[in-house]
RNA sequence: GGUUCCGUAGCUCAGCUGGAUAGAGCAGCUGACUUCUAAUCAGCAGGCCGCAGGUUCGAAUCCUGCCGGGAUCACCA
């Protein structure tokens, strides 16, 4: 039981005493008192009115007093309306400080015994990774790390889309025009040299489309499917999907090597491996740049053909019907969805069996309790549906699914579109955020002392902490506008903020000889102090809020707060030159214990502390 | 059209299990570095919390309706 916990309790037990009647302590409003109030602790008296059959101002009258007389952590307290503040003893403070202090891993639970598995990134093997991977991957990891500290067994994983019809176009393209070049000849890093394959097929799609479009064939089309008031373009804008599909050569083309590759033609196995592996090579150091990594891998060429067995399982159970054609289906219409195709008439799987088998297959490798799905807002209804269906088959898994959905990212100029060039690269982003942070230290001349290689980890570090906290302070279930002057930006509430907050600690603790001094129980707690105090003491509960609704925004949130009340307590509070012994051995126990909770804030966020910026 | 998410300061966002006079950051304007790192601090200015009802002692927060924006409603993934 911590402190906090204690103070309900010991109200709690002033109700009994004073009106006999139990109450909850978890049905107790209790809130840090407002500045402009005098108090520590507030508890809000309206609600307990009717049940205790008096007015406020009784009420808080005898519950104070009882509190102060029974409670010797309880020094004064003043009632304001329907609000009880409670003022705590100096001793209080110190020995919630202390608690903290000694705590084998502050803010960690014990484990649970669960599992849970985390699914993130997710990327197809045709193009390199974009800033909406990078908040997908943010999200993920941040998520991952926040779970494990809330007692769970955490197994992260993604599934790599590696094959399909758009691992064909760039395969298609590299086969046809690439001539035999390599990343390395070319000089591209791997992934990005794939991409560029993607793209060319994209353009030569377009040039063939463009050259039919002005054919006889494409006019008598156009004449014969065009709807009324619709413009040339407009058809063909519409119609582009269908050309691909029937008349395009190169449509054809890629159609066919998908075919030979659900074969096992060698020749396109080998295209295909080839390239892939390329992505892979140039996705493992984007990763590692971003410093994450998956626990297990699952591909979705092996899996693409899971779910059958559940399907016919359900078959059994009722749970799906069979339409005349063969095709296999289950109305949701009760649950206020639609009917869903989960088996096609040719009896190949569609998206929904796939994701059926692949959650089966990793309870069986794993036995997890809970899977959480980091995917973007635009699969809310795909994923709504994998549920309820999970639920109908009565996976025993079905009640611990999650979709973390999150918000597509926009630019200011708009939405972000591959088609129009106008995706951030996750590469390109990482660079640019990281030479901000370069120019920055350069310009301030703070590291000037160190090498090329340490101070080049500080700019990693700085950089990085810029990008990430940016992103991941947001709501995820929020879109969220992307400007990229203000991703760089490492003034106010930034991650680099934060980071100087814990240089500022690390530089006064290497200053001083450390040791605990005696008893500093003393001190009288100045507010700013107490202020911090309190606010370290909240840290655990934050954690499993965050970990509870699935919001790394939370801990962010936290962390710039913490270190907003320490930047202020330092400008004004001298620590190595405090006034007394005692005051002097209060804040260093108290700067370095928010150093530690800013560093594992940060930590659950995947963002990394500098000791010097 | 059905479903769903979002709407808070010029901009980017907190606050949403209902609690006291709605908070930060950026941008703008003032001021503070011979001092423990100024990537900092202090101050000024900036608000029909989309709109309208309802519930309540009390609503940015809960409910209903509307308005605006996004997503989705494929034998695509």
């Amino acid at each position: 039981m911590n402190r906090l916990q204690v103070l309900q309790s010991a109200i709690a037990k002033a109700i009994q005493s004073e009106f006999d009647l139990e109450i909850g302590s978890e049905d107790l409003t209790i809130t840090p008192t407002r500045k402009e109030f005098e108090g520590d602790y507030t508890l809000v008296t309206f609600p307990l009115i009717p049940k205790l059959k008096s007015n406020p101002a009784a009420i808080g009258k005898k519950l104070g007093e009882h509190l102060m007389a029974v409670n010797d952590f309880v020094t004064n307290y003043n009632v304001i309306k329907g609000f009880l503040n409670l003022n705590l003893s100096n001793l209080y403070w110190h020995q919630v400080l202390g608690d903290i202090a000694l705590a084998d891993k502050y803010g960690y639970q014990p484990s649970n015994g669960q599992k849970v598995l985390v699914e993130y990134s997710s990327p197809n093997t045709n193009k390199p990774l974009h800033m909406g991977h990078i908040r997908n991957i943010l999200l993920g990891w941040s998520c991952s790390k926040i779970l494990e500290a809330s007692g769970y067994e955490v197994i992260k994983t993604q599934i790599v889309n590696d094959r399909g019809i758009a691992i064909c176009k760039s395969m298609l393209a590299w086969q046809k025009f690439g001539e035999g070049v390599t990343p390395e000849t070319a000089g591209i890093k791997s992934d990005h040299f794939v991409g560029k394959y993607y793209v060319l097929f994209e353009t030569k799609f377009q040039e063939e489309y463009k050259v039919w479009q002005e054919s006889a064939e494409g006019q008598s089309y156009l004449s014969q499917n065009r709807k009324e008031g619709q413009s040339d373009q407009d058809f063909f804008k519409a119609y582009k999907n269908t050309y691909f599909n029937e008349n395009s050569n190169l449509g054809k083309n890629a159609r066919d090597m998908l075919i030979s590759w659900e074969n096992g033609d060698n020749d396109v196995r080998a295209i295909w491996k080839q390239m892939n592996e390329w992505v892979y090579s140039g996705f493992d150091q984007t990763y590692e740049r971003l410093g994450v990594s998956f626990d297990k891998l699952y591909y979705e060429s092996e899996t693409y053909l899971l779910g059958k067995d559940q399907i016919a399982d359900g078959l059994g159970k009722g749970v799906f019907y069979k339409e005349n054609d063969g095709s296999v289906w289950i109305d949701m219409e009760d649950a206020k969805l639609d009917k869903k195709i989960v088996l096609r008439s040719d009896g190949t799987s569609v998206y929904m069996t796939q994701d059926i088998g692949t959650a089966e297959l990793r309870y069986k490798d794993f036995g997890v309790d809970k899977m959480i799905y980091v995917v973007a807002d635009e699969q809310n209804y795909h994923f709504k549906s994998l549920f309820e269906i999970l639920k109908r088959l009565e996976a025993p898994y079905a009640a611990g699914l999650h979709h973390l959905s999150y918000g597509m990212i926009d630019l200011p100029t708009g939405k972000m579109k591959s088609r129009e060039g106008t995706v951030v690269d996750a590469d390109d982003l990482i660079e640019e955020v990281i030479e901000e942070a370069r120019k920055s230290a350069i310009e301030s001349g703070m590291l000037s002392d160190l090498v090329k290689e340490q101070q080049e980890e500080i700019f990693r570090i700085v950089g990085l902490g810029a990008l990430k906290f940016f992103i991941i302070k947001v709501n995820p279930q929020k879109r969220m506008t992307f400007d990229p002057k203000q991703s760089v930006d490492m003034q106010g509430q930034t991650g680099p903020y934060i980071q100087n907050a814990y240089v500022r600690i690390m530089s006064i603790l290497n200053k001083i000889d450390f040791r605990v001094e005696k008893n500093i129980h003393g001190y009288e707690i100045s507010g700013v102090e107490k202020d911090l105090v309190m606010k370290l003491s909240e840290f655990p509960s934050v954690v499993l809020e965050a970990a509870r609704t699935f919001e790394p925004s939370e801990v962010a949130n936290y962390c710039f707060v913490l270190s907003k009340g320490f930047h202020r307590f330092y400008h004004d509070f001298p620590i190595i030159k405090a006034e007394s012994e005692e005051a002097k051995a209060f804040r260093i126990m108290l700067i370095t214990l928010i150093s530690k909770v800013l560093k594992e804030g940060m930590f659950l966020l995947g963002v990394e502390m500098p000791d010097r910026m």
